[in-house]
DNA sequence: TTACCGGGTTACAGTTGCTCGAAGTCAAAT
DNA sequence: ATTTGACTTCGAGCAACTGTAACCCGGTAA
């Protein structure tokens, strides 16, 4: 099963930019080509993509993604140490969560204001 | 009630290169001054500073965020755009939660994958 | 055949939102 | 007297894209 970028660019919905700045910084391995250097992107490699993605939609520095891809590759040996990168990036994420809600909850409070006072110029005389 | 640089950074945790980008910008109006010059924040302002805040930490840009603050200083009639702002900021971070959410499942499930590779580990003979 | 399309390459400039250092001023505190 | 901690402007640097320029290459359609 191999995808053109144009499929990957859909799948994951990153830029093709982004995917090949990607591959550049090392963040992602070197992507196989066909006989003519077009890309082609196996199965696992879009899980790959989608991994970063992920790590990367948390606010995870790009530096920090590609020293887990490089422990990743450097096989079992590494596990606690990855486990140890994935809790602490846990943590960060359930922290932009609350912090993200309570964002939430200042707009609506605000959006409440704004309600109070558009009702008030509704009676006026 | 005036504050000092020091005490605004303390009560918002955002930085002081930040507050004076921030201002600079035109993101925040300018804040008064002693005779000496030194800044000295009211109430009202850290108000500001932490609705900024909470704008940008839901990822709004700061030339969305001016524009805002320039329809907040123009007055009740702008309250409708407003509103519209605040509602459509409102499903971004929604959004941003949800994909957050997913992250967060995406991290448990890795883990899960390496609390099981563990455990097969500790089972070797 | 020619034209176009969609892919490839390198290289580099631009954007956003900070972040910081340099180099200077000034006033109050130790 | 000196240190502290404000302030100023200017300008560089960084992360993570984002896009442009200028080129190549192979397949398909008119």
């Amino acid at each position: 099963m191999a995808f053109t970028m144009k499929e990957v660019v859909e799948r994951t919905g990153i830029s093709p930019y982004t995917l090949r700045f990607y591959e550049k910084e090392g963040v992602l391995p070197a992507v196989d080509r066909d006989a003519n250097g077009v890309r082609k992107f196996s199965d696992h490699y879009v899980d790959c993509v989608e991994m970063v993605q992920a790590l990367r939609s948390t606010g995870l520095p790009l530096a920090e993604i590609k020293e887990y891809a490089e422990l990743y590759k450097s096989g079992n040996r590494t596990l606690p140490l990855r486990k140890m990168m994935l809790l602490s990036q846990k943590n960060k994420v359930e922290d932009q969560i609350s912090r993200l809600m309570k964002a939430l909850e200042k707009l609506n409070y605000k959006l409440a204001l704004i309600d109070a006072q558009e009702n008030r110029f509704e009676r006026l005389p």
